[in-house]
DNA sequence: TTCACCTCTGTAATCGGTTTCATCAGGGGA
DNA sequence: TCCCCTGATGAAACCGATTACAGAGGTGAA
């Protein structure tokens, strides 16, 4: 009476019966098949092939106390600079037979609620954190997996880091507009507490100081298209100018560049342009933008393959610094005489 | 001597004890509160706080013949417009209580092999399919879960498709055109195969069709800034050229419209552009992108509550259409006489 | 012949929940 | 007083794998 069982996925059982062994031997042949004798190993991949069977991961994970799962938390799925590094890491966890699952820290008021129950090991393996600021706090209780963080990072928060070299991708952007004469150099910056552009700040200030310059105006703007083009606004409006600026991003660049554009300035004749990112429009736009070159895809295979050492209990350094180098397209030129 | 278990996170089981109650109970009060006594949820609640309980995910889902999650397969993880989409999703995912795992279905030559073991419900409770161009056999074996397709379809496939309005929006943009006075209107489509490409070409044409013209020269890319631009170097070195192009997604058009330029000749004065999609940067190119408006995290949300939906068991229409809209800007003018 | 040892395999415990079914206490009606 | 019913709870089976441990059979040395 039990035949009529339609469409029932193959168990373990299902393949040992029907090779006849024990299921011990099923699984030990899928995981270590140098341990079972060659016929029997036969016998039960034939048996497999037979059913159609596939492991039940989430019995798999439930004895192996994993979950097969690396979170990786972004500020803004919907941002480009992101989903290139998670490409990278998707990359590496493929390969490792681990799932990314994404999750978007711009969520609602209870956001920290949900953060914490994000950050438990029963949810997945591991985290990487690509957003700075996030509360620290949720990574340092004992229910959360191994973090590392990537390209912005959280203060206080003791978990590796894969960054790219900031400070001098500030000053390579420096030293270039400094080469090209220009003396009187704005910024158009991120967010005041976000490290990276602390990072930057810094490596700004220190490059300016090297030539005995100081750094002009400085811009705020939240890396978006949009809060490029209100710097340009607002730029527009002041008198005496800086003849270059240098930005957090491509993105704002790139949206400060065309409302320039759009108000009859003209780049790089009345102001040199530098971003920072190069992402892949920069060298489409025209004029086309000079820009630090940070690679991103590296950066997440990086922190992938940082996050799996970790989880394989290997020591791994605090910080992992990626080379960064300036792209010099049509965005700068000598400032006007 | 039983006593030092140093960090091990509670079971259900500690919380049982401490409450002074059974598992089952336990489990009651978290998933049906309403079947135990106030006195007993109220025990049970506190020793959950004391003990910092939360439920084991991996035995949960076990338990349940689910796996809490869903995945989204896109072609390339880095191209700006599937992660909009990508976010829409994990927005509605996020609510339901599910994970969202995301999977590049640009991988090696073994691509169908992972694909299969990815489509499987012991994998996932639900598919997305962002990409067109995969085998169908994949999913309509027995062991694939449900699957919902957005943007892209694949032939063949009987999962429902929640779509933009693709021949409409090609029509919007023939009939702005022609409104201008366009009569040799050309075209920059997607790969000959993709869905997408058919259903804009499909709408193109029969637009023309009612304004008793016919279409003029068709360059194929693939989606990319680069094909764009390639495209751009076709059309300069031809002699005859059209007035206008409609071309298949922003970002070719953004390519396209960077090489024309570099090479001398004037946006919209020379030539008249409209893309597809809308994506945010199109409003900060000069000249300002005409764009065919395609609501991405709209498409997103409205593919991830159909699949919701198709695991309710609800019946859920074979196709939603998204509408578009024509957003004009400054990439398109009347032709030169 | 006996014993130690090695290789291969099976039995059964285990991972941590959920849910069926049984039990029990108490209330209401006949 | 007896019986039935209801609501709350516990015992135990179950989800589908992995793995510690034990045992069977074979080999080689003493």
């Amino acid at each position: 009476m039990n035949e009529h069982r339609p469409q029932r996925t193959a168990r373990i059982k299902d393949v040992a019966r029907i090779a006849g062994v024990s299921t011990a031997t099923v699984s030990r042949t899928l995981s270590n098949p140098d341990i079972v004798s060659e016929d029997t190993r036969r016998a039960v991949l034939e048996a497999i092939e037979e059913t159609g069977y596939s492991v039940n991961l989430s019995a798999q994970n439930l004895r192996r106390q994993r979950t097969g799962g690396i979170l990786a938390l972004a500020p803004n799925l919907a941002n480009p600079f992101f989903s290139e590094i998670l490409s990278g890491i998707s990359d590496v966890l493929r390969g490792a037979g681990l799932n990314l699952i994404v999750g978007d820290t711009a969520i609602g008021d209870d956001a920290r609620l949900r953060l914490v129950d994000y950050a438990n090991r029963s949810r997945c393996d591991g985290l990487i954190v690509l957003d700075g600021s996030l509360d620290p706090e949720v990574f340092m209780r004992s229910q959360c997996p191994p973090v590392v963080q990537v390209c912005e990072w959280i203060q206080g928060l003791a978990a590796p880091k894969v960054l790219a070299d900031n400070e001098r991708g500030a000053g390579l952007a420096v030293d270039h507009l400094v080469g090209l004469g220009h003396e009187r150099i704005g910024r158009l910056a991120g967010p005041e507490k976000n490290t990276l552009t602390q990072a930057r700040d810094s490596g700004f200030g220190r490059a300016l100081g090297r030539h005995g310059l100081a750094p002009d105006v400085v811009y705020r703007g939240d890396f978006s298209l949009a809060s490029g083009q209100r710097a340009a606004e607002q730029l527009l409006g002041a008198r005496n100018r800086p003849t270059a600026i240098f930005c957090d991003n491509d993105e704002m660049a790139c949206g400060m560049m065309g409302a320039l554009r759009r108000a009859g300035l003209q780049v790089p004749e009345d102001l040199s342009i530098v971003g920072f990112d190069d992402i892949e429009l920069s060298r489409h736009l025209t004029p086309a933008l000079t820009t630090v070159r940070q690679p991103r895809k590296a950066l997440g295979t990086r922190a992938a393959r940082t996050l799996l050492q970790q989880l394989d209990g290997v020591d791994v350094p605090n910080e992992t610094r990626v080379p960064v180098s300036l792209e010099v397209r049509e965005s700068t030129a000598p400032p006007a005489r």
